[in-house]
DNA sequence: AACTCGGGGCA
DNA sequence: TGCCCAGAGTT
């Protein structure tokens, strides 16, 4: 039974793969900084609405005292467009401020001291964990929970307990990979409102049946 | 657990 | 026009 249910997990990752094998992120600065900068700028929006900003951004402020000193309403308004964008200004410059208060300017490297950031939660740190660091982190946003519900593969609702259902299912090695599948796959096929399950290439193996949530 | 912040893209 | 987007903080 419980055997079972791992082959199917298996026979999953492995279609994820065949479909999707060179997954990379979107958000991709060579720069720690730049790169936690994009991640919170990606909240609740899309990577071409980041990827519209950060250009013009970047030229004008790149290090944490740019960011700590520039004035506020400035800050908005260049961040404007991705939305939330007066939450994001305020919590980028904290940010700012605290990695050079604390943190001698530098991103920290692990998941307590990233969460610590003020508009830093769990999905923003497990990114940066990820894309700048090149660290295992499994990241649970809209998509994956969605999906990782419909499939089986969790049972909760909470983000926190669902990373820590995937990461005791899904190879070390997967985690960076297997978070940019089902964002994929959530994009294109498994959609929140309209799933595409008549062409779907998992359909054999999920388990939302005709519930679709 | 529910509520708030939000402009942009797309059917 | 309606709905979704690599969320986080507050209450």
């Amino acid at each position: 039974m419980a055997r079972q249910n791992k082959n199917r997990i298996m026979e999953i990752r492995n279609r994820l793969k065949a479909k999707y094998p060179h997954v990379k992120t979107q958000l991709n600065h060579k720069n720690g900084f730049q790169l936690l900068v994009a991640t919170i700028l990606s909240a609740q929006c899309t990577d071409r609405q980041v990827n519209s900003v950060t250009p013009i951004l970047f030229s004008k402020l790149a290090t944490p005292e740019d960011f700590a000193a520039v004035p506020i309403e400035r800050l908005e308004a260049m961040v404007r467009s991705t939305g939330f964008y007066k939450n994001k200004a305020r919590h980028i410059q904290n940010c700012a401020r605290s990695l050079i208060e604390n943190f001698n300017g530098r991103v920290p490297d692990n998941i307590e001291d990233l969460t610590r950031l003020p508009g830093v939660g769990r999905k923003t740190a497990n990114v940066v964990l990820g894309s700048a660091f090149g660290v295992p982190a499994m990241v649970v946003d809209t998509h994956v929970t969605r999906i990782s519900k419909r499939l089986g593969l969790t049972k909760h609702k909470d983000a926190t307990k669902i990373e820590f259902d995937l990461v005791k299912i899904i190879p070390k090695e997967d985690w960076n990979d297997f978070s940019l599948w089902l964002i994929y796959f959530g994009r294109a096929v498994c959609k929140a409102r309209k799933p595409d399950c008549p062409n779907c290439f998992l359909e054999d193996l999920c388990k939302s049946g005709d519930k679709r949530e």
